[in-house]
DNA sequence: ACGCAGGCCTGGGCGC
DNA sequence: TGCGCCCAGGCCTGCG
């Protein structure tokens, strides 16, 4: 399930069992996802896992001959198990540890990757072009402000680009944008400064208390079940179409931009 | 460079 | 119980 937050929350729990770690070998249950898995990813049987990082939704675990890079997509989730815990469906691929673990990735869409990426991983191409991290002093309203200047798109599809800011996704454009009061239809490049800093703030606001919430996931992560829906209740206007808008009691409206729900209150946000 | 549509997949929930 | 339909936390690719 992976927002930001998530991917944050499995990095952090998979990055203990998996840091310093040696994998034995890789396990190719089905190479079909969103590209097919290559064969280069066995590369990484016997050497140790470096380090664990983050670059937006992306993963990636490198060891001395490249790095594994990772994306969760629609449906992925990484889990812990034993290696003698039998596979479910749709668990794709195992990386087996000296440890007797498995880290496995579980995608029943299989929109997600597994790929291996030689040298420098931020030169790869889908990394190479990424806007700044959301959490970090790269994203400010000024750099925003620049980038969407004279962008006629929707300012809630803008910032779900990738190659504008990393890591907003679906929900979080929603949540973000009701925080800053800002219409999702509002043409991107005509928003005002003020208006911009509110949402940069309203952005970093949601995702950090997030990952906060993540933290609980963290503690139960090798648990079966480590999937509660903690921070739905959070959620002040997404998923909640019909019912009161928290800050005025307005019915919170759902439209469609760029094939995907947006959620808002139409009197709030403007 | 930008904006948009299409496409990739499976599964759950709903109405009939 | 079954079937068809809609919907789902993403994002790349190709076209105009």
């Amino acid at each position: 399930m992976p927002e930001l937050p998530e991917v944050e929350t499995t990095l952090r729990g998979v990055s203990p069992h998996l840091v310093g770690r040696t994998i034995e070998r890789v396990i190719v249950r089905d190479a079909r996802l969103r590209w097919p898995v290559p064969q280069e990813v066995h590369r990484v049987a016997g050497h140790a896992v470096l380090s664990g990082s983050r670059r937006g939704k992306y993963l990636l675990f490198a060891t001395a001959p490249g790095t594994l890079l990772l994306h969760l997509g629609m449906s992925g989730s990484l889990r812990v198990t034993d290696a003698a815990t039998p596979f479910r469906t749709h668990d794709h691929v195992a990386l087996e540890l000296d440890s007797g673990l498995h880290v496995r990735l579980h995608d029943p869409r299989r929109f997600g990757a597994f790929l291996f990426v030689e040298g420098e991983a931020g030169a790869h191409p889908l990394l190479s072009e990424l806007g700044p991290e959301p959490l970090g002093e790269a994203f400010t309203s000024a750099v925003l402000h620049a980038r969407l200047k004279g962008r006629t798109a929707p300012i809630k599809q803008a910032v779900m680009d990738s190659h504008l800011v990393v890591g907003v996704g679906n929900i979080y454009a929603c949540e973000a944008l009701f925080m800053a009061g800002i219409s999702p239809a509002r043409e991107a490049g005509k928003v005002s400064r003020p208006r911009l800093e509110a949402l940069v703030t309203a952005i970093k606001e949601v995702l950090a208390a997030s990952i906060e919430m993540g933290g609980t996931t963290l503690r139960d992560f090798l648990r079966e079940n480590g999937e509660p829906g903690y921070f739905k209740q959070t959620l002040r206007v997404y998923g909640r179409e019909g019912l009161p808008c928290p800050a005025c009691g307005a019915p919170v409206r759902r439209v469609v931009q760029g094939a995907r729900s947006t959620f808002f209150c139409p009197r709030c946000q403007r």
